[in-house]
DNA sequence: TTGTAAAATAGTTCATTCAAAAGTATGAGG
DNA sequence: CCTCATACTTTTGAATGAACTATTTTACAA
């Protein structure tokens, strides 16, 4: 997880409300109540506050509690997350860079072994570079925002050894090395969809 | 425009800001001084910095000022818009009911005609029907916290006439009743590529 | 017991305050 | 006349207190 930047107090209170919500400290449904986590973090109210409108306006909490998605919200984020990414995936095969292409092919190599939160910034880290070959700013922010949500839930495959991970990212990375956009957007979908369901199945147990 | 729904303080600064910042009244570039608009609204700085941070994680303000987008910025979002509404018009192709097919046809017809927030909002009634059909909520707001931004442009498409406006918008729905996805999608796309470079005509123009 | 009203407690909202930082004007020295 | 240091002003950041609201507990009657 990110190290908190604590440039002034409001961002104190930002970056660690998200950090506990997102490393699962604080779990999904927790009424959040400001003075308890002013005291905690060691600031006064009024930064809290602003923390956690943002935060609302994150999604990452809802009505003074900590979001937690819904089955249904899980399928959205996951299709919308997918356009996103057989978009991006598309030009990063037309266009990506030998170099780019080394650090993808790290990122693949990175995500076969290592703790649980290695392996999760490995996974990240191979999105992220596909994403950032859509060259623009807009998406990659977005794409940015939601992972937020998705963090959630991808350190539970993780976590559940979801199987293939690896092999269907070096047949991705293998896609766009070879520049197949068509081939390399067919397999990333499939790939995404692969992650709802196992992530769906591990949902309804929890519920 | 939206009417303020003005609960309490935090809601009345956060939505008389975002209008301000929608129909022009605030400008582009514009520094955003927490006492003078506390004042203006009539609450107390805590409120406002609460909207502030809000609408900053919104992307309506960036750092104190009111938020300006670049050329490359309106291109990034147009392409952002065009990928999600093409997706949901193929959607809106397939599964479109006959009633909101009503309803679009109505919007397509009110902005013939009328005084320019007339025609502004039955545009974005077009649209957002459209978007609607993903059946995707996440998309959905999405789109909508885009719109924002849109909506500043989009009353420059008006305002200075941009030709074949409504012609495009029948064909567009056109191709949806007559239950074809890819032409949909296909004007779709040329016609958010129009609105572009009719917008980057006039943007060049003021800068 | 069970339901309900009153009281107590906890939490939120907002205004106010003060200190620190940023910005601006003024004037002395080049 | 320009430049930079210094004083002054404006603005922001953050804490706190007071008023209001919601929630929980308690007490008592049915």
């Amino acid at each position: 997880m990110q190290v908190a930047n604590a440039s002034n107090a409001y961002r104190l209170a930002y970056e660690t409300i998200r950090n506990q919500i997102l490393t699962g400290e604080l779990t999904g449904g927790t009424k959040l109540i400001e003075e308890r986590l002013a005291q905690k973090i060691g600031v006064s109210r009024t930064p809290v506050r602003e923390a956690i409108r943002r935060l609302e306006q994150e999604g990452l909490i809802q009505e003074k509690r900590v979001y937690k998605p819904t089955i249904a919200d899980i399928i959205h984020s996951s299709e919308f997350r997918t356009l996103i990414e057989c978009y991006a995936i598309k030009k990063a095969a037309n266009n990506m860079s030998e170099e780019n292409l080394k650090y993808l092919k790290q990122a693949v190599l990175d995500a076969k072994t290592g703790s649980v939160e290695e392996i999760v910034s490995a996974n990240n880290r191979f999105h992220s570079l596909i994403i950032a070959e859509s060259n623009n700013p807009i998406m990659i922010q977005e794409a940015k925002k939601m992972d937020a949500i998705f963090y959630l839930f991808n350190r539970t495959l993780i976590l559940n050894k979801r199987p293939l991970l690896y092999e269907e990212h070096v047949q991705i990375y293998k896609a766009i090395e070879a520049r197949k956009p068509e081939l390399a957007s067919r397999l990333m979908k499939e790939h995404l969809e692969c992650d709802l369901q196992f992530m769906l199945r591990y949902t309804r147990k929890y519920k």
